[in-house]
DNA sequence: GTGAAAGCGCTAACAG
DNA sequence: CTGTTAGCGCTTTCAC
C-alpha cells in the first residue's frame, strides 16, 4: 500500500551479469574481457565490450573491491583550504595510480576532525592511510598504526611504526636565514605557525641558525600560524616595534603574502624596505604578480616517496622516515638589506 | 614457491562474523547491534559492543552499501585549486549528512579531467553527481544524467534533466555596477573569467547595466579568468590604457585579488585611486588585510538548496533549477571614485 | 577458451 | 528477542 507512494527510481543499474547474459557468454568470461586479462578470445572480447558498451555497463567498484582480497585503496586526509595540501594531493592522485591503487579522499574542515576523516578511510578498507599535515601526538600515531598503515606527509612521526615524508624543515629555515643573511640583513623577523606542525622545528632552526651568524640579538620571533590571517597581525605587530627588521622568514607561503599585503598596504616596499620569503612553494607563490622568494617543498617528489614507503609497508616491510632536502627559490620578495647599501653593496 | 616470497600481511582484518562468533550470537544479531536499530536486548547490544570493541572491529563501508539496495552515497566533484568550491565541499559535507548520505570527493586536476572524475563517482554506485563549476556543454550534461542523477553547482545546466543550483550571476554583476556607479564610478573595466563557467552571463550582464547607466561607452571589458595570474595579467594590460578606469569588476575573488596585487606594487591606491570588487565572498575576500568588496553566494544555502533537489531527484521527482539572490559584501577596497571629489562628493 | 560454483562482509527478509 | 537463510555484484578457483 505504502509502496505505491515510492516512486520508482530508475531502472536497475546493469551488472555484469546482464552484460553476460546478453552477450551469451558467463559472468566469468565477462569478467575476464572487462579486466581485459587474458584468458578470452579476440571474439568473445570484441563482442562482449560492445554488449557492455550498448547497455552501458559500468563496473561496481564497490562489488570489486570486496570480493578481490585487497582494496587496493588508498586513503588520504587532507584540508581543504591548504594550498600545499592542494598541490599535493594532486601529486598523489598520480602515484597512487603509478602503483596500481585508487585514492580514496577525507578532508578534515572545521566541521569534520581528523579522527572522523581517518575513521571514513578505514571503513573504506584503504590498505594504508596517508595524513597530510596531521596533528595527532605521535602516541596517537602509533595507536593508529595498529589499524591501519600510516603515513604522514610534511612532519615527522616520532615513531617507526608511521612512516613519513617530511622535507628538512631545521634545513629549510638554515637556508632561508643563510639566503638573507648574505643579502646583508641583520634583524630579522620569524614569524611562527603557532601550533601548525612543523613550526616549532622552524622556530628552532631559525634562533640557532641566527646564533650561528652571531645575530642571537637581532633575531625577532613573533607567534603567527598557516593563515594570511597570521602573518597579517603577527607583521601588524612587528611594525610597532622600536627597530623593526628588515627582513621576514614566515611560516608558509600563506602566511607571506598575509605579510606582503600588510606591507604594501602601508606603502612599505619589498624587497626595498623588507624582505620576506615564504616556505613552501606553493603554487600561490609562483603567481607572477607575487613572484615570493620561498622555500621549495618538492611536492611530486613527496607524492612518489611516500608512494615507495607505503607500499613497501604494505607488503610487510616497515615504514620509512625520509627527510627531503629543501630547495631556495629566490624570486623578487628578497633583495638586498637597506643598510647594506651604504657600505657599497654589489649591484649589477 | 614464489608465494613464499611475499611477506604475510597483517592479520585478516576482524569481520563481523568474528564479532559474532567472539560474543557468541549470530551475525544477524551482532549486525543489529552495530547498526544500533531494535531487535537486541541491552544485555546483548552490551555484550556485542564490548567485543566489537576489544577485537577492534571496523565496518565495512563496501559490504555494507554493496548489500543495502541503495548506496547512500552522494558524489562530488571539484578543483582542488579553487577556495570557492572548498567552501562549498565544507558545506556539503554537512548537508549531505543531514540527509543521511556519505559523500564521495573526486578532485578535478590537471592531470585528472572531469570525464574521469566522474566516472569514478558513477563505478562508487554514487546516487548522485553533484558537479562543481563543470565545464560539460547541456548535451553532456544531458547525456551524464541518464547514467546518473546529477548537478551542477554554481552554472546553469541548460537542460531539464539536470538540476542545477547557482547565483543570479545578472544580478550579482548587476549589483556590482550599481554599486559602483553610485559611488561615482563611470569608466569600469570588467575583466571576465575566460571560459570558465559563469562567465559569459556575468560579461553581459555588465554590459547590459552599463548600457542601463548611459555607461555604454565607458564600460571596459578585458578577457582574464578565474585566478590571480589572469586578474594580474588583464589589469596591467589596462592600466596602459589612454583612459584607464576607476573601477574594476573582477570575475571572481582570486581574480580580484591578482588585481589588488599589482595594483600596491605599483602604488596605485586602492580604493583612493581605484576601486576593485571581486566575486564569491570566498574565505579569501574575508581575510581581513585582504577585505575585500564582493558579491556573495550563500554557500551554505546553495549547498541546503543542493541537497533538496538531489533528494527528490533520487526520489523520482525532477530536479530543480535554483537561482539564489546575490548579495553585496562592501569591505574596504570600493570607495568614491577619484574624479567624484570635486564635484563634493559627501565625506564624513 | 570457456563455464559452474563458491564466497568476499554484510544486511534484509523471514522464521522461531 | 533471536537465529537462519539468502544474496548484493563481482572475481576466483577449478573443472571442462
Amino acid at each position: 500500500m505504502a509502496t505505491e507512494f515510492i516512486r520508482p527510481r530508475r531502472q536497475r543499474r546493469v551488472t555484469l551479469a546482464d552484460v553476460a547474459d546478453a552477450a551469451g557468454v558467463s559472468p566469468a568470461l565477462a569478467s575476464i574481457v572487462m579486466r581485459g586479462v587474458s584468458g578470452a578470445s579476440d571474439a568473445t572480447r570484441q563482442r562482449v565490450q560492445q554488449t557492455a558498451e550498448e547497455l552501458g555497463y559500468v563496473p561496481d567498484r564497490r562489488a570489486q573491491k570486496l570480493r578481490q582480497i585487497r582494496s587496493g585503496l588508498i586513503g588520504a586526509c587532507f584540508e581543504l583550504h591548504q594550498p600545499f595540501h592542494g598541490d599535493l594531493v594532486e601529486q598523489l592522485y598520480v602515484a597512487v595510480a603509478d602503483h596500481g591503487f585508487d585514492l580514496s579522499l577525507s578532508c578534515i574542515t572545521p566541521n569534520r576532525d581528523e579522527r572522523t576523516a581517518v575513521g571514513d578511510l578505514m571503513r573504506e578498507r584503504c590498505e594504508a592511510a596517508i595524513l597530510l599535515g596531521s596533528r595527532m601526538t605521535s602516541e596517537e600515531l602509533g595507536a593508529l598504526s595498529a589499524r591501519i598503515p600510516t603515513h604522514v606527509i610534511a612532519r615527522g612521526s616520532g615513531t617507526p611504526l608511521v612512516g613519513s615524508v617530511s622535507t628538512d624543515d631545521t634545513a629549510g629555515i638554515t637556508i632561508a636565514v643563510d639566503h638573507l643573511v648574505s643579502l646583508g640583513h641583520r634583524r630579522i623577523l620569524h614569524i611562527t605557525g603557532g601550533d601548525a606542525p612543523g613550526s616549532a622545528e622552524r622556530a628552532t632552526g631559525f634562533t640557532t641558525r641566527m646564533a650561528h651568524h652571531g645575530l642571537a640579538d637581532l633575531a625577532l620571533l613573533l607567534p603567527g600560524g598557516p593563515t594570511e590571517t597570521d602573518g597579517a597581525q603577527a607583521i601588524n605587530e612587528a611594525l610597532a616595534f622600536d627597530h623593526q627588521p628588515t627582513a621576514v622568514v614566515a611560516f608558509n607561503d600563506r602566511c607571506a603574502i598575509g605579510v606582503l599585503e600588510v606591507l604594501r598596504q602601508r606603502d612599505v616596499h619589498v624587497p626595498e624596505d623588507v624582505s620576506v620569503i615564504g616556505y613552501d612553494d606553493s603554487r600561490l607563490s609562483r603567481l607572477t604578480h607575487i613572484s615570493m622568494s620561498t622555500i621549495a617543498q618538492d611536492v611530486s617528489r613527496i607524492a612518489t616517496e611516500t608512494m615507495a614507503s607505503v607500499t613497501a609497508q604494505i607488503a610487510g616491510n616497515t615504514p620509512t622516515q625520509t627527510v627531503l632536502a629543501p630547495r631556495l627559490i629566490v624570486r623578487d620578495t628578497t633583495g638586498p638589506a637597506p643598510s647594506a647599501n651604504e657600505p657599497g653593496a654589489s649591484r649589477i
